[in-house]
DNA sequence: AGACCGTAATGACATGTGTCACCTTCGATT
DNA sequence: AATCGAAGGTGACACATGTCATTACGGTCT
């Protein structure tokens, strides 16, 4: 047997995060270095330890998946990073391999996939679902603009348009003409459906 | 040593499901005797092996997490059910207890406390998260009646009020009167806010 | 029997929302 | 230099939403 793959697994929900490292420590081959709760901690550990892998959740506290997936790739490039998250969206699978995450796997397919995606991911492959890589594909680019998507999501909250537009330092046409445009683009029928279908589909 | 704890795990992320069970197994007097990855599956499992303890998480397909307590609860009373979930909302808690569960345990508590807690809930105590006990109990009751529930549900989905009428066989105004009552009973500013509340605080 | 509550409805009114046409400014492409 | 698109704005209109008063019916406690 060579060297054991050394990882480090990044999780805000503590309990998720111990069985998670408890499920890769049954693998003799794989070794869990550090366990971190949020973006920020996972990023000073990697800094410190220099993982082979470094697996991690997208939605967290301080930093994102994402966001520390993005931070890694440039700082650390010999750690490769593999997102695990529970959510199917089109929009997170492609802001993550932009990110320069190597795997994406979801946290309902079987347990035992995710020893096996660390070690294709260590050894310099690529892992990433096929059926959301598939509805990535045909689902499109992300429509919106940056206004669009600030404003649609304050709309989603519950906020009025004057709210928002005193927010944002605009005025209330101004809020209610992006709306209106993020509602055309995404064929919703008003503000909440709109808000709906952009975060089913990772734009939110 | 006595005779181990015979625990099932009832999980829909699969993911998820096979690393509690492998962090439960780390412990010695504790055994998972069956997965289930939805209410339904765990029922018919609880019939079949009548387990010490039924783990459970409590948004799941087929049967949820509560549905299921009532049920185990009523038919299989040798088996306590504590359920595990993400979500610190009152009404979940409340509902929760008054199905039959034994505990309530957040997916953000440690990872060591699941053991522990199984351990308790086995030797007849009660395990509840006891910050979430207080929110519980300074948060009051479920204000909204069945009616107000089912619109304001179908409102937070992005559904007009004529569509909401039409689907329940109800005049529009009636639905706005509804609507109005709701907002006014959650203190908020719209049908999306007042969704947004109910939805935190369990309701619904 | 009376009080109370949930359900259901109607009409009226003020505000909020969604749409459209049309305008300006600014930076990036071509 | 000309064009384009994103950002920001105005005004106007139709329709949706939120509020309130008022009515009515059937349960259910006391």
């Amino acid at each position: 047997m060579s060297q054991s793959i050394r990882v480090i697994v990044a999780e805000d929900q503590a309990m998720v995060l111990g069985a998670l490292a408890a499920l890769l420590e049954t693998e003799p081959d794989i070794t869990v270095c550090a366990r971190s709760a949020n973006g920020r901690e996972a990023l000073s550990a990697v800094a410190k330890l220099k993982p082979d892998v470094l697996v991690t959740d997208i939605e967290m506290p301080e930093m994102t998946g994402l966001t520390l997936a993005a931070e890694v790739r440039e700082r650390y490039p010999q750690t490769r990073v593999m997102i695990l998250t529970t959510f199917a969206r089109p929009g997170y699978l492609r802001r993550a391999l932009d990110a320069g995450a190597k795997g994406y796997l979801l946290k309902d397919r079987p347990a035992a996939e995710l020893a096996e995606a660390v070690r294709r991911v260590h050894r310099g492959l690529r892992v990433v679902d096929p059926d959301l890589a598939a509805e990535a594909w045909d689902s499109g680019a992300d429509p919106l603009t940056e206004r669009e998507r600030q404003i649609l999501w304050r709309a989603g909250e519950g906020k009025s348009s004057l709210e928002i537009a005193e927010e944002l330092h605009l005025s209330e046409g101004t809020v209610r003409n992006y709306l209106s445009e993020a509602i055309s683009k995404l064929d919703a029928s008003n503000r909440i459906d709109a808000a709906r279908i952009a975060r089913a589909k990772g734009w939110l």
